[in-house]
DNA sequence: AGCAAAGCTGACGTTAACGTAAACGTAACG
DNA sequence: CGTTACGTTTACGTTAACGTCAGCTTTGCT
């Protein structure tokens, strides 16, 4: 183990995002990176945070959600008004996530409907084209 | 049967959208109402892309990208050229869905555990407050 | 000492997806 | 015939999530 935090760019190498971006995940309080002296050092808990971050935004919540949600990811031992309206707030969370891959799964096989349409098309135009050559 | 069309509030009453919405939507080139004079009146048409296009928001997709793929639910008897390059854009999409759907799936386990976790830490405290008691 | 690379802090710019307001048309109602 | 309701166009405003640029330190090399 050399140092187990990352300066800036070895972050940013690791999750494919900009330096911009994580300065402005940590003045939006989703990141909490340490300083030496001027630099941020970026430790395990702030890798772990951000891949839910990414992980979150894939999924269409915003950065303020998130920000919230992190908290129940990151309880450590809060007060018990705390840890439970994030538990709360990870309820509704979970809802909507099932919610969105019920959606998904009609989504895709709707999807994948039509392009049994659109193969037999493409096949019928291809016979077409045999006969009439 | 009284006309199957609607008019633009009874369009965003449906679909729960504003008719600044709709009317954006057109300029975009994703809803093609016909006119009645000057007003628009949402066909059968508008509301299945309607409903493709508020369907693949949830699922982050841009409303270019949307754009493009609604082609491939409303193909009729294009060029064969137009019809396969619907085909390909379809096929990506829904591998992206798909991965979507793995991700979200481990996501949601992922988040239970933390719940499970919680969970105990609430009960926990009850418990101690119990005691105290 | 000199200098380039890496990082930092403002601060203004940008894009998508609408919101909002002004100014106008028209159709029905009392 | 006035006005109320609904719809239209045009145009500027707004928010989120960064991009970009200028100017300043700090650090490592030579």
């Amino acid at each position: 183990m050399t140092t187990d935090t990352l300066n800036i760019r070895e972050m940013c190498d690791a999750f494919d995002v900009t330096p911009r971006t994580l300065r402005f995940y940590e003045a939006k309080e989703l990141l909490f990176p340490i300083r030496e002296g001027q630099k941020r050092l970026f430790t395990k808990r702030d890798r772990a945070r951000l891949k839910l971050i990414l992980r979150g935004k894939r999924f269409g919540f915003s950065l303020e959600e998130i920000r919230q949600l992190l908290d129940l990811y990151h309880m450590n031992d809060g007060q018990e008004a705390q840890l439970s309206k994030s538990y709360v707030l990870a309820e509704q969370h979970l809802a909507d996530m099932e919610a969105q891959k019920a959606e998904l799964e009609e989504a895709i096989s709707e999807l994948k409907e039509q392009m049994a349409w659109g193969a037999e098309k493409l096949a019928q135009l291809a016979k077409e084209k045999t006969v009439a050559a």
